[in-house]
DNA sequence: CCTGCACATTACATCGATGTAATGTGAGAC
DNA sequence: GTCTCACATTACATCGATGTAATGTGCAGG
């Protein structure tokens, strides 16, 4: 059986709300009683139930982590730095995949509102407005990325003007035909709106007329559906001059598909990805991308969490992140 | 203020213990009953406190996952994979990062002690004895990998096996001069003596003399440092004709280090990894790996945990995971 | 010597759900 | 019409930690 507080305090001769006390140092307590009940909690290898303490001070200490897509680098590494974080602060994440299924959404608000989670930081896919109803009752929320209709906190890359200047960057050495990979083909997600915007705003700066034939579509961003498309795409289509990918992940199943091709990377066409990724960064040529400070995602989110977490009343407050045009082999001029 | 099982019973006229049995549909409840219950559930918007149900029940629905790096691909394949089995099965998942610090293992444990998780997957590093002391009081805890000395259930892969039939794959189209990357400089991880144990059985069959200056170490297991260990001995030793890393990761850094010098692969060397994690299936040229299927690693990790929370009498028990080894493009002959 | 005050400590209630044991209610048998 | 018996439902206690309000203790000032 496991030692309570009860235990530690009969151990220790003192009240059990005098060992609580002791632990969280709130109310003081005197030097010699303290040692003896922290003596007695090491002897009884005492450790505190944090389900009973979750349902006294209704925290449970774990926030809640969504994403859409586990499996992908660039969720790996947004994780690590969430937990980082939040760990720092004492929060444990809880992972959750809302996959392609936005019913996913609303049962991990739910779960939320269960209280095993004090708060919620979702990247949301085609996140409908129902799920996120900023209503009465709902634990705390951030979202991260790109969703316009939303009323909770939100930390964002602006998309639009990352995906305007990596085209423009493409476009530099006089490349003009400028191909995207990743315009979905039905429901469009929030963040491919906006990268498709940005390029077609940056050809338009460019005086590029806009070409149909040049948007790729992707059915999901992964490279294997990259590097099918792209296949698909080059084996009815002629190689254009660059290709924007609107995520490092795609844009290393481009690369494959190219090589395999035997079309040369940047020679005969130059390949950017969105995200900076590990694994983007040695690939082979190392990949041109968006990148900006994962861990700044990180930091920021867990600060507007907490602050909500503990004042509700404010209203909508966004955090804009940096983001720099990182220009490696694959788009070398 | 969220509604009870009081408030639910209050406006369904009936006590809240009924309430509870319609939630949980052990003690039977009578059709009429159970619809008016049902009915001010929905009224009252009622979603039950699980800190509550997890003091009174002693279980939180809540698994741990603790894994040594957060940012690979292969534990973000991994973490998927549990997730998804683990939901299924109706649990949560709490996310953790030892890193390299073998102090965070035990206290792990700790918080797995706390209650808030039901039971812990967790992948160590170094783990040392003392952390995974299997004790009483200990909740139910299954590894992953290549740890030995430990009493615990565990599901793995032969990575000795594993590694040597890598090897002899390799040497197959007549390579001798087969090196490794990855061995560690100081402490051995347990992964790693595993490998370089199956590498050099794979030497001793072919009759090839083991030669210390082929097994490149390597700090940390990514493709950042893969990449700069291999850079620093090619200025130092003359090319491998082939290169076995022990992870895709390392492989990928390597592919990279390689293509900057105008190495080509395969014809100048092969490479190959352990994984199969996706972005190595897309890598140029398409990665030669260990391959094993991770949900089934899953899969049989929340078996054990879930069969030793219910009976925790059973002695140890091992799960082994088979593998493949997929020749791809970076090992063709 | 007593009052007053500061401060450490305690008894008790509480958070919300649920197991236990007891109560209530009905149908069916004689 | 009464007595069982089965079964739905209820009152109460409980899980462990902690806030609240009250109690106890010691010391200084009058």
């Amino acid at each position: 059986m496991r030692a309570t507080v009860k235990d530690v305090a009969r151990r220790a001769g003192v009240s059990p709300k005098t060992v609580s006390n002791v632990m969280n140092g709130i109310v003081p307590v005197s030097g010699p009683t303290r040692l003896r009940v922290e003596q007695a909690m090491a002897e009884l290898d005492y450790v505190p139930n944090l389900s009973a303490r979750g349902l006294r001070n209704g925290r449970s200490g774990v926030i809640g982590l969504a994403l859409p897509d586990l499996a992908t680098p660039f969720s790996a590494e947004l994780a690590q730095s969430i937990v980082e974080v939040a760990h720092a602060q004492g929060f444990s994440v809880q992972i959750e995949e809302t996959g392609s299924d936005p019913h996913r959404e609303h049962e991990l608000m739910t779960r939320a509102r269960a209280n095993l989670i004090d708060g919620l930081i979702l990247n949301p896919v085609v996140l409908k407005e129902s799920a996120v109803q900023m209503g009465v009752a709902l634990p705390p929320v951030v979202l991260l990325g790109e969703v316009t209709q939303q009323l909770a906190d939100r930390v964002f890359v602006d998309s639009f003007a990352a995906a305007r200047d990596m085209t423009l960057a493409l476009a530099r050495p006089g490349r003009r035909r400028i191909a995207v990979l990743g315009v979905n083909r039905g429901r469009q997600s929030a963040t491919a709106i906006q990268r498709a915007g940005g390029y077609e705003a940056a050809l338009q700066t460019l005086g590029i007329a806009k070409d149909e034939s040049l948007m790729i579509s992707c059915d999901s961003w992964t490279p294997a559906s990259a590097a099918e498309s792209l296949a698909e795409y080059l084996d009815a289509n002629p190689l254009p001059e660059a290709l924007f990918c609107f995520t490092d992940s795609m844009a290393l199943g481009a690369l494959n598909t190219l090589w395999k091709r035997g079309v040369r990377v940047p020679d005969d066409i130059a390949v950017a990805g969105f995200d900076d990724v590990i694994d983007g960064r040695f690939a082979v040529p190392s990949l041109t991308t968006v990148s900006f400070d994962k861990r700044a995602i990180a930091t920021h989110a867990l600060r507007l969490l907490t602050e909500r977490m503990s004042d509700r009343s404010h209203g909508q407050r966004l955090v804009e992140i940096d983001y720099t045009i990182e220009e490696r082999d694959s788009s070398k001029a």
